[in-house]
DNA sequence: GTGAAAGCGCTAACAA
DNA sequence: TTGTTAGCGCTTTCAC
């Protein structure tokens, strides 16, 4: 046992601490231990030795006062409980550490307000950016606001037009087409999409107001409106005009992807085959085809957005567009960072490629 | 616009500011705005408008700095991507936002190197509190030097002897014991048991090794090892005296839990029941049984820990212990925060219950 | 009830 | 290269 006599054992060593057994001043130690300025080897070794036999750690608090980063990112995601988040947390979280940064995290349950929030308290904490996956595209004021002050902001999974932040994407459109046009080639011509948005439905336009036809967000740009989009230029360029008898989207609270499917499979005409727009809402549909007796893929063929763990492990195992979830956090994480560390550049919209793979959820129309 | 002579445009609004535009003294725009001490009704509105109109905002690093608190909890799990702890995370990061408190996010993979580096982290963070799912319920010196340091721990799903901590957890041999009782219960005496546990298997004790028994980690207390002892009870109570004949367990990262049931499929005399341990080693033991062309439940019976999403969905729907996962991370809150605000009663351990789900997944042994 | 002054632990000019 | 000095923004005695 060594005895620190001018220091109580209580108190955590400071580097007044450091220096005074190193035998050096304040500044000395706290350049040789923060690692910057010059000092001489032999100073540098015995504040380092010193820091060790007091078991010195720095007060990252006081640090971060100073130098006004504290090497901590937020992370806003939807829920992390929806396996897309989990991933894409996941890969942030390790992208983070590695380049020695750690997270906060906030789910918003795709809520502006609850994104506003986040956004005000994350900021108070002093973190030096975020990373969100937008609730809203056009309500983005928060964002852009924290983007100005010097608080970084890289957006995932969604851009927001307007908004001068580096985003990582994926090509929503292309990939929702390759996968209706899988349906299409199987024989499908009633094909059905199901989705979920995140913002209430506009007043009803009266004209719009077909049975069939659910209005849409205003949302100019939103993943789930990319993927609507996809879909119907895949029907279209099948030759199918009518891209929206078979399109459900409902709001995120409000609606539950079962029944929106449960209506579908109750239509005298049904869809014979369903595009998910992810996996909470394939598991929705799922849910429903069982509830009508439709066994996948021999009277109903699905395919999805995101290949979760049970996609692969359930009988029929489902053909889905797997999204590189990890990589996808991990591209944010590394974006956020260039920009943390100074970077001027242009906003930089990073596009990461999908996979279409191929299972055993499509099979021909019954009947066909 | 209003024009603030004294302060340039950039800077946010300090105390000082507020203090001058108040016409207050700094302590008594401090003692106002974080509200301790005494200030006079007038002061106190004076500063309160004051700080609006300057769009005041704390900066709670310095204020850290001051009390020593941080209102950030440190929560230690093993993969956010497994839906148990993505709902345990979630539970953890409500409960904190409501009472609070943000939370700073690690994972470990199960590995202790890697959850005694995040407590390193987290601690020179200067985290309030820290919620952890343990690696290993031996290897805890991390822990306890926290806890000693004034770091309060609260321990999530696991527990570990020695260590003074509260524990939030569930009753992992009652629940384990009642589920395999109702795998008895339809008629099967063959069952398997698969799992996964956090420590590496001691060294061969030769005698054990026969060619069925696992040899089972030294850890004395673990989910896994809780489980897998309800699972001995059950069997032991119905008069089988063999309990590890179809006892299977792997360590993580090195066996796969569907290479696991694939051995005990290839067995002469085939278990007719399957006990997972979770929800990612239930859908191990499908993949595998789809592969060896068995159908659930005709030709194996399936009963898991952990209700995800995907079990009421798939076909058959899977019969579940659930776990009360979002409570679990909540109630691990409530009683960090307690001993953050200074309660010093002796540990406590919650335990929560589980409920059964009886779905579709268990039938009568095939040929009963 | 209020103000003056000290100080949390650290970094960063500036001199020496 | 090194030490001195001055803060960062806040809370908190301690007089008044």
């Amino acid at each position: 046992m060594t005895t620190n006599r001018s220091r109580p054992a209580g108190r955590p060593a400071t580097i007044p601490d450091v220096a005074r057994e190193a035998g050096v001043s304040r500044s000395t130690a706290s350049r040789a231990l923060a690692d910057y300025g010059s000092v001489s080897p032999d100073a540098r070794e015995r504040v380092r030795a010193a820091a060790e036999k007091l078991g010195y750690r720095p007060n990252l608090l006081a640090r971060s006062m100073i130098t006004g980063r504290t090497h901590t990112l937020g992370a806003i995601v939807a829920d992390i409980q929806n396996p897309f988040f989990a991933g894409v947390t996941r890969g942030i979280t390790d992208a983070a550490r590695a380049a020695g940064y750690q997270v906060l995290l906030a789910n918003t349950d795709e809520d502006v307000a609850a994104e506003r929030a986040a956004v005000k308290m994350l900021r108070d904490k002093h973190v030096d950016g975020l990373i969100v996956a937008p609730a809203a595209t056009t309500e983005t004021g928060h964002l852009a606001a924290a983007h100005a002050a010097g608080c970084p902001v890289v957006l995932l999974d969604r851009q927001a037009p307007g908004l001068p932040a580096d985003s990582v994407t994926v090509d929503n459109h292309g990939a929702a087409q390759d996968a209706v046009r899988r349906l299409l080639a199987a024989g499908h011509r009633r094909i059905a999409l199901v989705s979920l948005l995140g913002s209430a439905p506009p007043a009803d336009t009266g004209a719009e107001r077909a049975a069939a036809a659910t209005p849409l967000p205003t949302d100019p740009v939103s993943t789930g409106l990319e993927r609507i989009e996809g879909y119907r230029a895949a029907l279209r360029e099948a030759g199918l005009s009518d891209t929206d008898t078979y399109l459900r989207t409902g709001t995120f609270h409000r609606e539950d992807p079962a029944d929106l499917t449960a209506d579908l499979l109750a239509l005298p005409e049904p869809p014979t085959a369903v595009f998910a727009t992810d996996s909470m809402i394939a598991l929705g549909v799922l849910s429903a085809a069982r509830d009508h007796g439709l066994r996948v893929p021999d009277d109903l063929s699905l395919v999805t957005f995101d290949d979760t763990d049970w996609a692969r492990a359930v009988r029929p195992r489902v053909s889905v567009v797997a999204q590189p979830v990890q990589e996808l956090g991990a591209r944010a994480v590394h974006s956020l960072i260039t920009r943390i560390e100074g970077a001027t550049r242009p906003p930089e919209h990073t596009v990461l490629d999908t996979e279409y793979i191929d299972r055993e959820s499509i099979a021909p129309p019954p009947g066909a």
